[in-house]
DNA sequence: TTAATACCTAAACCTAACTTTATGTCAAGG
DNA sequence: CCTTGACATAAAGTTAGGTTTAGGTATTAA
């Protein structure tokens, strides 16, 4: 059994943030003795569960959905696989669309790279696109 | 010269939005009449910086600070291009960040599929790690 | 004349996941 | 006896980027 300041340093987790979560009803199962908490085996399981599914981009309350759903057994796998399904696809997009910023950031660092360079923009602006260098072609969004 | 309505309909964007902008300074050069505002051809110049530097990531503040260099000109390339430079930074560690988290998302798909076939979880529990499926045991961080 | 539209403002509200603050209890050590 | 430290609570504050609300003005159409 481990009190609260305890956990903090092992999981290196705010006790404040300990004590959202069970605020939240995280640790359904959470003991206390003269008023403080004392975590056992299974709230600390809890927590590992939180922190994985943290790591899987899920928020708190798709978390909270996944341990009720857990707690409910095999009846429950296909609950669980969709939540991860629906959250991969969620996630692919994401990159897609950060790739897409990658792309414009790297626009614009080769533009101001010129820019430094030549001392002056006017003469990208006077660029056509098709005068572009065939990989930054690929970048350019329409703007400079 | 256009009013609020028409500058929404033509970029999409909410006048909620717009008044927003203006009251975040990112006009400066806004005309009224009895009022009202009027967006010239510099108010829908600084709309389409505002779009294509948000759809680079950046942060409003951000591109608050661009602005004002982009003002001042020829001296603030450098500015400008570090700015950039550190934002593509930022995403290439987002981007790191989402493809591990879709690593784990794979394992859980993998793993509740597994589950779903076998009717339960305890085979793969009982699964040593290096018994995993080669394309799986990439994936595994450590928990289930 | 009154109803609909389009505009205006200031201020409150929203979300998520915490953090901070103010206040209080309780046990151990000097 | 008093102070320090670890614990407790409820409620307010934080962040960004808006959105919503409540109330007001001004023009136009039926």
């Amino acid at each position: 059994m481990y009190t609260i300041g305890q956990v903090s340093q092992m999981f290196n987790i705010p006790i404040s943030t300990l004590r959202y979560y069970d605020k939240e009803g995280f640790f359904p199962n959470l003991k206390r003795s003269s008023g403080i908490r004392r975590f056992g085996e299974q709230d600390i399981e809890a927590l590992k569960v939180i922190e994985c599914l943290k790591e899987s981009g899920l928020e708190l309350k798709d978390v909270k959905q996944f341990i009720k759903w857990a707690t409910k057994g095999s009846s429950t796998y296909k609950n669980r696989k969709e939540l991860f399904e629906k959250r991969k696809i969620a996630v692919e997009q994401e990159i897609r669309k950060l790739q897409k910023t990658l792309n414009i950031l790297e626009y614009k660092c080769w533009y101001y790279d010129k820019a430094i360079k030549d001392g002056t923009e006017d003469k990208i602006y006077k660029m056509l696109p098709n005068k572009l260098p065939t990989r930054i072609q690929k970048l350019y969004n329409g703007f400079h």
